[in-house]
DNA sequence: ATGAAAGCGCTAACAT
DNA sequence: ATGTTAGCGCTTTCAT
């Protein structure tokens, strides 16, 4: 009825009648031990339903506990659960057990949930920074030999190995393939706040291919929004512009679902697509949307194989790992661009 | 350079000249403390790169860790992404930290996970149940106190709270929105193990339906499958049968993927389609996806509410809780059903 | 306002 | 094959 005491060590000792270093001993393998006291022991563990207390053993054997702590900004996601997917198989192949929680993208619960995961000294720290999160606190840990990875963004203040998309690159590609299809007006629908790493990379990669195709910057083309109802408003914004674009791209995958949402709404076939980050669904859109895929799961399992080099003592300097990612052309970046008669000709 | 020793109370103790004790009080705001102490010690907890080790303290304290730790099959699957947010976001406001860790829907590794927990002494269980997993063994765990809630699916062999969506009901509601639009062939394709209770329970709801518009069962329509390709090939088997539906219900969201997908492929707008559990893009698809909704931020929140009066020492029968779905009609229902006529000319 | 000693549950290092 | 002692890092209890 009441909450009783959980039984301990001493107490499955008490119950076969030796000590409780016999019990440590046959729950864990360790020295020798009768046959008939192991039955025993095994016996009392049972029907006393004990259960060893980790704290306790993490506390007496000194090693980290066999856990890794995974910070992320949003469980909800599919990206990051991807992600989390492949971190957890490569570390549970060692018997780790991964632990994540969410930071919701705010510093303060960032730090809040490094120092929890610290405090329990996990064998393992993954971190995809927060915007405006500083990491010089970790350093200490770090030269302890405690392996920190930063993953889809590098860390600030710290240097420690990063795991990120090769995301200038990819968005250059995206871009690239709607200018290759006519498009000279290429809106950029991205997230925020504008200073989040991936946001800015992916930007600066839309820029270069303008460069590269000499169109002109125009900042009239770049929207932002928070979340998917916020990036719907910003398409239909950008198509209600005096002089819209003709082709839009997703800076991430919410925006994306913006994006295709408003097309949908109304009922807009003639604007090209790319996004940045896959769909679920995308072949089943007409047409079929356009991405630069991401690789979580090569994200996931480079971040777990460094993390756990770091672990087995590789002490070399710390490296940044870019993933690539790969353009799958679908259909919705070649919607043609419309004839140049509607514009001014723009000269080049 | 070498993973030299994590500085301890006493280290902090030593560098300020005070007690251990003293030190712990400040950090804990336990007793009284001289200002003058106090900045010494935080200075040294700074200096040092100090991070008071919390399996040492709940030891001594002994009660359990703040912590609630949360066992689902599959992190990358956003519906229970949505849950994992919403029970977080529950706990959090009670200083408790969320751990989850997947299970695989393997019922050894979901037994490894929730033993990692419990000998971590977490605040409470929340699990969602493997497929063929016995749950007795957490008895005496709930009995000491311990709040155990299953979500998705009920827990076996333990009367514990239970939090589910409606399945049966909800399932019924979007097979007769179909039926109701003139289709009295109408598929289903589950996600397996057929066991699965989910699945079964979706399966009574598609029966009881059809039953009430008495149309004949014929198990010829009904497939399973593991995955969205899996689910895709079902899909193009049922379609391809002599005589075959009319119209498919998804069982969950991760077969709804496959059938439409494999419709897009086929390019067959003439089968109606609904689909249990909500997709992000299923407005945008065409016609839109007519869903049969779970609430994933209700399942979370009420699992974790549920935790939460256990915890503060409710102690009333175990409950079942059923969250209400939603029917969503976007279109995708309401294909009309061929003339009878139609598919005796189909004979290839 | 601070400290000393004892002990949380467990295991390392020596016994026997 | 088993038991004893000490101690992990911290907090409780009782001093001072």
């Amino acid at each position: 009825m009441a909450a009783n005491r959980r039984p301990t060590l001493a107490d499955v000792a008490r119950e076969v009648g030796v000590s409780a270093k016999t019990v440590s001993r046959v729950l864990n393998e360790d020295g020798p031990a009768s046959a008939e006291t192991r039955e025993q022991v095994l016996a009392a563990v049972a029907k006393l339903g004990f259960q060893p207390n980790l704290m306790a053993r993490n506390i007496r054997v000194g090693g980290p506990d066999t856990t890794v702590g995974l910070v992320i900004p949003d469980l909800a996601n599919p990206f990051f659960g991807a992600v989390a997917r492949a971190i957890e198989d490569v570390v549970g192949d060692r018997g780790l057990t991964l632990l994540m929680g969410s930071s919701a993208d705010d510093p303060e619960r960032e730090r809040a949930l490094t120092d929890k995961f610290l405090a329990r000294r996990v064998s393992i720290l993954i971190v995809v920074p927060s915007v405006g999160a500083e990491h010089s606190h970790l350093k200490s840990h770090r030269t302890a030999g405690l392996p920190i990875i930063f993953l889809d963004r590098p860390g600030v203040g710290l240097p420690a190995d990063s795991i990120v998309s090769s995301n200038r690159a990819g968005a250059r590609d995206g871009i690239a393939h709607l200018i290759a299809h006519g498009h000279h007006r290429v809106g950029f629908v991205g997230d925020l706040p504008v200073k989040l790493y991936t946001r800015r990379e992916r930007l600066a990669g839309y820029r270069a291919a303008l460069q590269e195709a000499n169109i002109p910057y125009d900042r009239s083309l770049v929207a932002n929004a928070h979340d998917q109802p916020g990036a719907q408003a910003a398409t239909a914004q950008l198509l209600d512009l005096a002089d819209p674009p003709t082709a839009l791209f997703a800076g991430n995958n919410i925006m994306a679902l913006g994006i295709v949402a408003e097309l949908a709404r109304s009922k807009r076939k003639d604007v090209a697509v790319a996004a940045f980050d896959d769909l679920s669904l995308a072949e089943a859109l007409e047409p079929a949307l356009t991405v630069v895929a991401q690789d979580p799961e090569e994200l996931g399992r480079s971040a777990a194989a460094t993390a756990l080099a770091r672990l087995d003592g590789d002490r070399s300097r710390a490296r940044t790992i870019s993933v690539p990612t790969r353009l799958i052309i679908r259909g919705s970046g070649e919607q043609p661009a419309p004839k140049p008669a509607e514009f001014v000709t723009r000269s080049r």
